[in-house]
DNA sequence: TTCTCGACTTGACAATTATCAAGCGCTAAC
DNA sequence: GTTAGCGCTTGATAATTGTCAAGTCGAGAA
């Protein structure tokens, strides 16, 4: 499964926001302590309550991360490339509070969380670009908690694919980006009703087909689901 | 309202783990731009989607953060001194996701984000010190999801009296630290469904008068509600 | 092609939660 | 003391969401 650290991967690392900014040195002396996998679909790379030795970077591939209580599980979000997760339990050196498991075939940079925390301290760039990210993510997982405590079910589901739609050139017709088991759990909800949500949003004009969306009346759906930026827009 | 700033609120401010490790020089031209007011109960302190012009720390009283879409509202998390909020908004420049309104009279220092922005640039253990809270911060809030989709209402019930049981040095009785109206907006439940969730909770224990609750027999409250550090702890 | 498997859908039903309306009980103003 | 107001409770009912069991459908294997 191991194969290794390959330089190619050298340029979309460095891109990412996380790494941008930092000292070449910097960089170079985390990439060392650093390693590659090639993972296949299913497999758990994180348990929740584990220590958190490792920062994880996606290259490719798309990894699921969720959360398990009283036998109940949950899907909390969806990691694709390129990003980073588990920063927060990096940064403070705590338990994991998320599982999380490959998609598909998936390549993950794994870096040392004490590395991650070493150079925090002599790298100010660096220091700068964790608050950062950690600050967005915060912003995200809060929007998560307005969508999830505010709105209906048919309301998310609603305000889920305005959202998809937009990632997706604002085409009327796009791809769900995963099976609907798995959004019904993101989404706080069953697969039977997530199919009932479906056929609930047709009056707005939302045609589905398989894994095909369809926005009729975009006009309409935005009537209905209000998206509000404090909740759906990402990127503030 | 303005009543000036007074050095005898340096100790308990300076005391902050956002504080506490930072330069003497950093922090006193930090107070020196910022200012304290005191605030009676009610005001609206905050309102979200305003730029973020300042960080808050409350040296006294209460304060509500709470959200609105579509006219409803839900309370998302209580700040009781010594503390700081709205920290990521500060940080990213960004608008803020919730409002704030005192619960009770209290007494907030105000931080022009800027000076904040700024001096984290130059001081560095601040700058780690930002980052510690605001992974706590991001933690606390990822918990909070958790038990919003993994438990349902009398569950969330149980482990928030669990956890203030705990707060008040396990004593079997305390008292509830705000009215029930906005503990039932907290656990995302309308105040019917919380009177009806304690009478669900008797069998295990609970009895409760007013504010004042009594937990008579904490082993069966602790096998129903079954509470887990990667939810409950939030000191992890 | 046919078969099988698994994801999805559908229907019937149950549990959970919300809504509406009325009443209770405490507190504070008069 | 009386009364008004407010938060809390209770009951009846409705909406939402989940569960269980049976389908349907389509992709991949034999």
């Amino acid at each position: 499964m191991h194969i290794g650290f390959s330089e190619s991967d050298y340029p979309d690392i460095r891109r990412l926001p996380l790494f941008s900014d930092m000292a070449d040195e910097s960089f170079h002396s985390l990439m060392r302590a650093a390693y590659v996998q090639n993972f296949p679909p299913q497999i758990e790379l994180i348990t929740e309550g584990d220590p958190c030795d490792f920062l994880h970077v996606i290259l490719s591939g798309s990894v699921d991360l969720f959360s398990s209580w009283n036998g109940r599980e949950t899907s909390m979000a969806t990691v694709r490339p390129i990003s980073t997760f588990i920063l927060a339990a990096t940064i403070n050196d705590a338990p994991y509070l998320m599982s999380a498991r490959t998609l598909e075939k998936s390549r993950v940079v794994l870096v040392p969380s004490k590395d991650v925390r070493a150079l925090f301290d002599t790298d100010n760039l660096f220091a700068r670009a964790i608050v950062s990210e950690l600050a967005r993510c915060y912003r995200s997982s809060i929007k998560a908690h307005k969508d999830l405590k505010l709105r209906t079910s048919l309301e998310r589901l609603a305000n889920y694919l305005l959202r998809q739609q937009e990632n997706s050139n604002g085409d009327a017709n796009f791809e769900l980006e995963f099976e609907k088991r798995r959004l019904a759990s993101l989404l706080g909800m069953t697969p039977e009703n997530l199919s009932r949500a479906f056929k609930g949003l047709r009056p707005y004009g939302v045609d589905v087909s398989g894994n095909a969306i369809s926005i009729t009346n975009r006009e309409e759906l935005v009537n209905f689901a209000k998206p509000d930026r404090l909740i759906d827009d990402y990127s503030t």
